[in-house]
DNA sequence: AACAAGACCTGCATGC
DNA sequence: TGCATGCAGGTCTTGT
């Protein structure tokens, strides 16, 4: 379900909620997620002071004052649901349902849940020293937004990559916080089809698809995410950059580009790409 | 080392 | 209505 800009959501959805308050209780109530869920997780977060709220690409990282961080991947359908007394139309606390499996409680008495129903999600621990070199984070590529992360930086890490450009973004290692859906968009956006060869994205091509990632997220964010089932802002709203969407899931519709007829552009086109569906304007993207 | 395919899960839409 | 099939915002692990 989720990338960067429904975890960004997410994030900013909990700040108010979380940040700098005290977990009184946290329940575990399912510990086998993509990975184990450690035993002594609650145990460590239990009495601590959340300090900070951060992102590295779709993980949430969960600072506490005692020196533990939980690493939070909500998978292809994760969510986090918050409730607090002062809620307006929520009088009492909401009953738990099916794939609720962990609820956080804090001392100002919000409820916080994850809920996942595939379990693709994740919830781990590491410490502040560790956390740099977490095997889940150490990898990770770039985040989009890092000032360092410019043309240049793109198209040195796309060099010698004998993959489609569709499959290199994907990759956690290029850039950090591509999904499925960005991706498409991205590339609508610069131009670029997503077959071409990594590698020959480079010098102008890569500037413009640098470009085209930040704008992507950046819309997206502002949309408060893309949702298509499952992904809800934690106050329940729905995302709404869906809406926006160029390419991502508008096959056999008009390229919102092409100003010639539907009938000689074809559309948008869609294909399989590494067991993944891609949606592209042929006409457009080269 | 780099790349592609397989695996992990549940829920929902579709078609017979 | 019931059942089989395919597909879904991800990514670690395995195989070539």
């Amino acid at each position: 379900m989720p990338e960067l800009p429904e975890v960004e959501t997410v994030r900013r959805g909990l700040l108010p909620v979380l940040e700098n308050q005290v977990l009184e209780t946290v329940t575990v109530r399912r510990r086998d997620l993509r990975f184990p869920i450690p035993a002594q997780l609650a145990k460590r977060l239990t009495g601590a002071t959340v300090a900070a709220l951060d992102r590295r690409a779709k993980y949430i990282l969960m600072r506490m004052t005692n020196g533990y961080v939980a690493i939070l991947h909500l998978g292809m359908s994760g969510r986090i649901k918050i409730w607090h007394p002062g809620m307006a139309g929520m009088g009492k606390k909401p009953d738990l349902e099916t794939h609720d499996h962990v609820i956080f409680t804090t001392d100002q008495g919000a409820m916080v849940i994850f809920n996942d129903p595939r379990r693709f999600g994740s919830l781990l621990l590491s410490s502040d020293n560790e956390l740099a070199d977490h095997k889940l984070l150490k990898n990770l590529g770039p985040e989009p937004f890092d000032p360092a992360f410019d043309g240049a930086a793109l198209a040195a890490r796309l060099k010698g990559r004998n993959t489609s450009i569709k499959a290199a973004l994907l990759d956690q290692r290029t850039v950090a916080g591509l999904g499925n859906i960005y991706v498409s968009e991205s590339l609508f956006r610069a131009g670029i089809s997503p077959k071409r060869l990594a590698r020959t994205v480079q010098g102008g091509r890569a500037t413009k698809l640098h470009q085209a990632i930040q704008d992507v997220l950046t819309d997206a964010i502002a949309a408060g995410g893309s949702t298509l089932r499952d992904h809800r802002q934690p106050d329940g709203e729905l995302g709404y950059f869906q809406h926006q969407f160029a390419v991502y899931d508008q096959t056999g519709k008009a390229c919102p580009g092409c100003t010639c007829s539907i009938r000689k552009t074809g559309g948008i086109k869609q294909i399989v790409q590494s067991g993944r569906s891609t949606f592209y304007c042929a006409r457009m993207q080269r």
